[in-house]
DNA sequence: ATGTGATTTGTACTATCGTACAAAAGATCA
DNA sequence: TGATCTTTTGTACGATAGTACAAATCACAT
């Protein structure tokens, strides 16, 4: 019961509900969730507190609207990059194309607004790291599915590696993406200012450089696992 | 002004403190800093909550208790290995031993107690996506002097490949060794119950046989840039 | 046993949390 | 203009947070 019909289609009034969102966003993205109170979102988006309940009911249901509000086009664009990389016939090429599929979207803003980017990506590793329930569930619902296909195409691709391997990989893969949004200072550290962590060009680049590198290694022979040193179970 | 002089010493009596210390390392690591109450860790101690204020003084005093305990002996550790490591002659063979002497010691206990392990890696990884500054601190202070000597390491096996290659690939291998710690679930659930994401030996060899593979990716090329598509700046 | 210092307990204080709700303000159309 | 709906504001409530502190208890050397 919003909107009725103004004489244009989506009026561009200056929207608090839009404002309160990107506060929330940014600050969730940084801080977490529970260290972040609704007085601060409501501060930093101009608003006052009473606002975010009025739109949002509860804290639960603003962070719920922001995932919402981007898992739709995010999972959209990447099903669009992942159909095209599927299309590539080197069997090398493609295989670094699906994973660019995969990770372009997680650093960069898609379309307009609303379409993936750095700072969702960034908050959905906080919000896994801190086991969060509202986006834990809605993880498990919308992402999965995204994931399976990028490993089947993955799979298809490198089709004598064992698909449990390759679901390791991929795993390996999210985390080492999440890491770099969490964290991109420690990079222009530890490189002593030489690399910039927080340029997303050269962040894709390498990333996509080793990830690919990470897919074509030997698999993990389940067999024959007594060649290996046992170094896990050193003592404890 | 704790211990005087017993008959013997370092007496093995039930220490309360060290099951406070115990208690907030596991909830700190499953649910982060801020969404732990103390009265929830001296609950789970089976203690007072005063008495955590007694022993710690803050919240922030017990989070950097729990550092202390480890780092000091997680690093040795880890120093132990990487000697062991550089002593191997197969350039193959020690670039896979670094790496093991990287990621063993996050996933494993070490001697008797507090020599690293999972908890605390996971621990680790929880408060760097929350941003915390306590850890902040300590991980600056402590860590970076280890991620270098195992850079270093890592470079001597890989003269050809540039240092800040070297970096970003350390950086997404902290970042898959977090996330694996922090999600193992979702490793079961992709797989569809083919792999255990919890079975730490398992992770610990996958991990290795991808982190090495991505190390020996070929460099990119800076130099030449213009070569790949540059997918990463398409609209926004 | 007894005194002394270390520890644990119980309780209380203040601040801040998420949320509710009534009143004010703004917008929309007859 | 006035009626009606949406949005914003202001304030308040109960719950819980971190921490302080005095009293009770424990451990142990004398």
């Amino acid at each position: 019961m919003a909107r009725k019909s103004t004489s244009k289609e989506t009026a561009r009034k200056p929207n608090m509900r839009e404002a309160i969102l990107a506060a929330a966003e940014e600050l969730f993205a940084t801080n977490g969730f529970n260290a972040v109170s609704v007085r601060d979102i409501a501060h930093a988006a101009g608003a006052n507190p009473g606002s975010v309940t009025y739109h949002f009911k509860t804290k639960d249901g603003l962070l719920l609207e922001i995932y919402r509000r981007h898992c739709g086009p995010m999972n959209l664009r990447r099903s669009e990059l992942l159909a095209a990389a599927k299309r590539v016939r080197d069997l090398q090429d493609r295989l670094e194309a699906i994973v660019r599929a995969y990770v372009v979207p997680a650093f960069t803003s898609g379309s307009d607004l609303a379409g993936g980017g750095a700072r969702f990506t960034r908050l959905r590793a906080v919000m896994s790291a801190e086991g969060n329930e509202v986006a834990r569930k809605i993880i498990a619902q919308t992402f999965d599915d995204t994931s399976h296909a990028f490993i089947d195409a993955i799979h298809e691709s490198l089709p004598h590696i064992p698909r449990t391997d390759i679901v390791w990989r991929s795993h390996f893969l999210l985390g080492a993406l999440y890491y770099s949004l969490v964290t991109p200072d420690r990079v222009s550290r530890l490189s002593r200012g030489e690399a910039d962590g927080s340029d997303a060009a050269n962040a894709i680049e390498q990333m996509v450089q080793a990830t690919v590198a990470a897919f074509q290694a030997p698999a993990l022979d389940q067999a024959a696992p007594a060649r290996r040193r046992a170094a896990a179970s050193s003592k404890t």
